[in-house]
RNA sequence: CGGGAUGUAGCUCAGCUUGGCUAGAGCGCUUGGUUUGGGACCAAGAAGUCGCAGGUUCGAAUCCUGUCAUCCCGACCA
């Protein structure tokens, strides 16, 4: 007897659990035999192409170039700014040595200690910063504006798959700039292509705010970031852009001549999402049977799945599911060809239907040899569950609209749920009462509460007893007066307060 | 890196307390058959150096030591 749901546990059951099956459902990715990282497979790694796709376009309409740089950086490079030492030195792979000998037991050992050893990067600032050094000297090489795909590692002692592992895949954007003001211009910019990224591909509501003090990264003067609500109500940052000031500049001797004749420091920026935005993915949409993909970034807008009981009931329906497949194919979604499959795989139809329902496609065709007969098609719609039969002719006019329909339904969905969400509080009280103070994946209270806060370091060592965190000052709240929840003062700032990831 | 738990077939686990014949189950897989419009059924079959390395013993999945890995809870983080 199959259970009632394609999933188990269900969210409501153990989310954290939930979460785990969901990504095996879907055969995105599976822990490695390497500690804390992941394979990606190829559903997985589809949908990740198409992320990379979408903001590598991003980012060529904003002017940014492709550069690769090394994966390997010297130690002392990573020592010339202090607190980018702080943030990462706890965290980072080292390699000492170039090359394994055979022991006298027969087993490799490594040989060839470095004379000045290697970390593998974590984030690549000081070794693109040190590039940069040597590419400008006059404020007409400014700005550069560069963007790498890449593996970064980060030695993380509780991996989970997407969310925080070890290795994970990045683009991290590094650029250099004559003023504050372009740099600062840029880092917005940035942030703003994130955001709309999350809105309008992931479908994925989010609040762009600054980070205040103890959230910033490493180095930074300032880090922005998007913040979404997981289905937990839990928060995840899915992005970050960072203004750098001189900081890195200072520290790598980013430093060119002005207009004005005096030598100056370069003002830096720079800025990442990870393939953390599929955790962010799953955790938006997905339901108890499984992933729920929004369309514009599914590797596989339809799929066909074709119904017969014999080989000669096969022959008819498969050359039916081929036209349809053409037909939709000739057809355009959002500026693309609809990606179709057809799943005719040795298995039996609940089976494929199923598969296909765990993996998040948002059109599911049924096609026997009824709808043969009848020239029709029946449409399964993954975000509502629903079942319609139509024409092919009905089918191929509105596939489209259907996809657009079923985007547009995810964002809204998402979007209601974040504001029924977050409220405003007035004191700590109401804060706790909110977002409640225990954290073993219960999902009976949490949000984003917003609330006056003034950054003292009494406000975390709160926060840190009650497991919450402050994500951040949203950029569109406006500046009103009023006392901070903490200590009693004044101040016109308003913060975001959530559990999180 | 601290506290706790667990490593036995591809997966989920039983067996371990009290050492003893050829190490088990369910699911999955293979083959044959019956089925077939939402997760089938019957039958036969393949599959495990019991995480790894030592030790105790006539004998170790079982006891001891070490080690590695995974999960949960803390500290840390995209």
């Amino acid at each position: 007897m199959a259970p009632k749901t394609a999933i188990t546990p269900t969210r409501s059951e153990n989310y954290a659990e939930w979460y785990q099956q969901v990504v095996k459902a879907a055969d995105l990715a599976e822990v490695s035999p390497v500690r804390g990282c992941m394979v990606i497979k190829p559903w997985g790694c589809a949908l990740w192409e198409n992320i990379h796709r979408v903001l590598d376009g991003m980012f060529q309409e904003t002017g940014h170039e492709n550069a690769y740089f090394p994966l390997f950086i010297p130690i002392s490079f990573l020592q010339s700014e202090a607190d980018h030492v702080d943030g990462f030195a706890k965290e980072c792979a080292v390699v000492t040595h170039h090359r394994l000998t055979m022991n006298s037991e027969g087993k490799l050992v490594p040989d060839g200690l470095l004379e000045e050893p290697l970390i593998v990067r974590p984030t690549s600032e000081t070794i693109i910063g040190a590039t940069y050094a040597k590419w400008v000297q006059s404020y007409r090489d400014l700005p550069i504006k560069i963007n790498q795909w890449a593996n970064v590692v980060r030695w993380e002692m509780r991996p989970r798959v997407f969310l925080r592992t070890a290795e994970f895949l990045w683009q991290e954007g590094h650029t250099a700039h004559a003023t504050e003001a372009e740099a600062r211009e840029e880092t917005h910019t940035m942030l703003k292509t994130y955001e709309r990224f999350a809105r309008d591909y992931m479908a994925m509501p989010v609040v762009c705010g600054e980070k205040p003090s103890g959230e910033r990264f490493p180095g930074a003067v300032a880090t922005y970031s998007i913040e979404a609500m997981m289905q937990d109500r839990k928060a995840l940052q899915a992005g970050t852009s960072h203004f750098l000031g001189q900081n890195f500049a200072k520290a790598q001797g980013i430093k060119f001549q002005d207009r004005d004749t005096q030598e100056k420091f370069a003002w830096t920026t720079s800025w990442g999402v990870s393939t953390r935005l599929i955790g962010a993915l799953i955790m938006t949409h997905s339901d108890d049977n499984g992933l729920v993909l929004p369309p514009r970034l599914a590797p596989k807008h339809v799929a066909i799945v074709p119904i017969y009981k014999n080989d000669a009931e096969k022959e008819g329906v498969i050359q039916y599911a081929n036209r349809i497949r053409s037909l939709l194919m000739a057809e355009r979604y959002e500026g693309e060809t609809i990606r179709v499959t057809i799943d005719d795989r040795d298995m039996r139809f609940g089976d494929r239907a199923w598969y296909q329902v765990k993996h998040g496609v948002p059109l599911r065709v049924e096609v026997g040899p009824k709808e043969v007969e009848a020239g029709t098609a029946t449409v399964f719609r993954r975000n509502t569950l629903a079942k319609e039969n139509m024409t092919v002719e009905q089918l191929v006019a509105t596939a489209a609209t259907q996809l657009q329909t079923i985007q547009r339904e995810l964002f809204e969905t998402a979007e209601k749920f974040l504001k029924a969400n977050s409220v405003r509080v007035q004191t700590r009280d109401e804060l706790l009462a909110f977002l409640g103070d225990s954290d073993e994946g219960s999902m009976e209270n949490g949000g984003f509460a917003y609330a006056h806060f003034c950054d003292k370091p009494e406000m975390y060592e709160w926060l840190k007893q009650h497991r919450l965190t402050v994500r951040c000052a949203p950029l569109d709240e406006p500046k009103t007066p009023g006392k901070c929840v903490f200590s009693g003062e004044d101040t016109d700032t308003v913060g975001v307060f959530a559990k999180s990831y």
